[in-house]
DNA sequence: GTCTATATAGGGATAGAC
DNA sequence: GTCTATCCCTATATAGAC
């Protein structure tokens, strides 16, 4: 059992490491400055975490655990396929503006930022395939235009945390003053929109499909 | 002027610092393990580059003129809005797909892993510019459909880097082997298709549209 | 232009007092 | 649970012979 003490002082550690992570890469961090910051010695650090590696994984973890809460959560909901997606789409945006930093330290890690000795869990293939899935069976039932459904997931995942965590170095002025909560509805009204044209949703059907209608 | 020998060894350097710089980021990339690769002594590298700041900028400055030529290229060239948007996102598809790791290290920079040293030139600014001006004014004339044209470009710039980098990672099932050209051709197809339902392109018009056609 | 040897600094991690 | 002091290693970078 942890006392409170304890456990506020661990809390800041990874909030902390969790900045720092975003800001600099897993090579870049310094044990030396997240002390400093959280205002205790370096050596006090070793007293939560065995090791820089074990840092780094605690932070890690709590990123992969809330990406797929997240998408499950909706997932498992009731609605109609059209507006699932768009309720998941909105879920994720938002997840990802509410942590930016948690986004960057997941997307470095997919390039490989990560101490040598760190093999990723296979997580992050459950929650694509799950959604991939849910995508895969709106097709079936003709409710989703069919395009590939993993190229659709992985191409939004990809666009959204860039969004946010390159398009503010990239095209600040478009992006606005950071936590500006403009650019969240945004990015969320860009991308839902993106794929409901993607997967023909809220459009009125095509030319063919009214002439067929008309004859 | 400087002798052959020099400069292959120069081209030697960078071929496997890029390498390593994608690969392990800039704080994560050891100049002794590039001298090992290139098969010469760590201080001879420092005959070439006076730091491994001005290395990592050397690998850097490669892949921004790259990626500026590729786009001018296009955007200067002739044909119809819709014709010229497919020639670019292949092109640059195919850019990225044959650099994955210069885009690698584009991302990284983004992200913010560079030498604290390094401030990034607004080089990226007037590229992303000129393909924003592009969309607009294929929107102005009608040949677009209307959507935000910044975030469609920087969705599309987060999405095919992400399908290079990471998406390998996340399912290497859908990606296939590395170098698989497969992959190319299939990330082509499927951001050609998105950015083409985005802006209303090759689509029959809609119903609304035929209606007012028809009466 | 490449080498060996070394300077200098800073990193992660540990020991042990309090 | 936090501190001071320190170990040990590795990193970039330099000096100077060849």
């Amino acid at each position: 059992m942890r006392t409170s003490a304890e456990r506020g002082t661990r809390e800041r550690i990874l909030e902390v490491a969790e900045s720092s992570l975003a800001e600099c890469g897993y090579h870049g961090t310094r044990l030396h400055r997240i002390a400093e910051r959280v205002g205790i010695q370096k050596a006090s650090l070793f007293h939560y975490f065995p090791s820089k590696d074990d840092l780094y994984r605690a932070v890690l973890d709590e990123g992969l655990d809330e990406t797929e809460q997240t998408v499950r959560q909706v997932l498992d909901g009731g609605g109609s396929p059209s507006e699932k997606i768009r309720q998941l789409l909105e879920a994720y945006v938002e997840m990802v503006a509410q942590h930016p930093d948690r986004t960057k330290i997941l997307l470095r890690q997919s390039l490989g930022d990560a101490p040598a000795s760190y093999h990723q869990p296979p997580d992050a293939h459950r929650v694509l395939s799950a959604v991939v899935a849910f995508v895969s069976e709106g097709q079936r039932i003709k409710e989703f235009a069919p395009i590939d459904p993993v190229a659709l997931t992985l191409g939004v995942v990809g666009m959204v945390a860039f969004f946010f965590t390159s398009a503010p170095v990239l095209a600040p002025a478009w992006c606005g003053d950071p936590g500006n909560p403009t650019i969240v509805e945004r990015v969320k009204e860009h991308v839902v929109e993106v794929v409901a044209r993607c997967l023909g949703i809220g459009h009125e059907p095509t030319v063919a499909a009214a002439k067929v209608a008309i004859a």
